[in-house]
DNA sequence: AGTGTAACCGGACCGTAGTCCACTTTATTC
DNA sequence: GAATAAAGTGGACTACGGTCCGGTTACACT
């Protein structure tokens, strides 16, 4: 078989289970919150089998990423092509305090979520984690910020780690602002003197 | 019953086979490595049911935080009593540099322990990290570093974390001489200008 | 020694993530 | 429209962390 004609080389019986699967994630985790989206739940409600989940997600993070999908792509574009201070336009400063509010900002809404998709070994290699670290280092070098940027980025980064900002908010009882305030901090310790 | 001869109000048996436990479990770690240290196997090879583990030590970091309890308590005796640079004596700054010169060398042999030590959402609450943090901030503070000093010092020991170094020097392939410059490096930006 | 009781013990049991593989469906080709 | 091969499917199965609870044991007090 060629596969010429499908639109991504996905049947259109995997197309459709895939959008069953991720609308029955979705509503579970509105309905009765991440903590209930369990594999066994998410595929029985879409009506189909559990391999099907794994065959078309490969793991738990992997489903959660699709659901996390459509606000990171946004949330992406936001940064490299949308309006200053977040995208291109504005001081690299300026850029840099928008991205950790925008962060946080997204933090409050999906925090949880976003900590589940960081578990494990293997989240910091995730490619919307590089991706952020590459437009961190990038806006650091343009800040004219010296040192090793990779580093750097990773440092920066790490403060933004939804499970640091959820513990902050959650356990340490940090208001909102302190945390914007924290980010802003950092990163004029990451300015040239 | 009253308890009070008792050493440390544990009863002999449980005594005994805690010491079972941790044998077992050292004993798997070492010749199997960390990712065998399942807590049915540390049961069987101790000759004890799982009940037992689970009461001794609550849960599987809780069995790993006592696996690593007695480096753990010669590294805080160390940053906190022993000889400068690393304990008092020295300059903050060049105590902030030992510090993490010391967690990154730990790392080395203990990072894969340490890592799973350190997954779940209490991992922040956990004892062992609030008292480096305490002590990050208060060297911090001795340093001159003014602003948020709470927030700094998770800023730093996010830096130390296990997950990161590993993830730094297995998927990035960077030099322990790299790791060590760029904690100096991130040290000095918080340093007071 | 005898006794009461709190602590301890073990292993059956549960929920969840992830694997496996025999069977079914789809789409292409002739 | 039949053959065919790749892709998809579902649910039984495994491994693991963690809970539960009826039975047992060590210890303090008499």
């Amino acid at each position: 078989m060629l596969r010429l004609s499908g639109n991504d080389g996905e049947r259109a019986d995997a197309a459709r289970n895939r959008r069953l699967l991720l609308e029955a994630a979705a509503r579970i985790v509105e309905l009765y919150g991440p903590e209930k989206l369990t594999m066994d739940e998410v595929a029985r409600h879409a009506g189909v089998g559990k391999g099907t989940l794994f065959r078309r997600f490969g793991n738990k993070t992997g489903l959660i990423h699709a659901l996390l999908d459509q606000s990171g792509r946004d949330f992406q574009a936001a940064f490299m092509f949308g309006p200053p201070p977040l995208g291109p336009g504005a001081a690299p400063v300026d850029r840099l305090r928008a991205f950790g509010e925008a962060s946080i900002r997204r933090c409050d809404f999906q925090g949880q979520l976003l900590r589940a998709a960081q578990e494990g070994p293997e989240a910091l290699s995730h490619p919307t984690q590089r991706l952020a670290r590459q437009h961190l280092g990038l806006l650091l070098r343009e800040a004219g910020t010296t040192g090793d940027l990779e580093l750097a980025a990773y440092e920066l980064s790490a403060y933004l780690n939804a499970g640091l900002l959820i513990h902050l908010q959650e356990e340490r009882r940090m208001p909102h602002e302190r945390l914007i305030a924290g980010w802003h901090e950092l990163v004029e310790r990451f300015l040239p003197r």
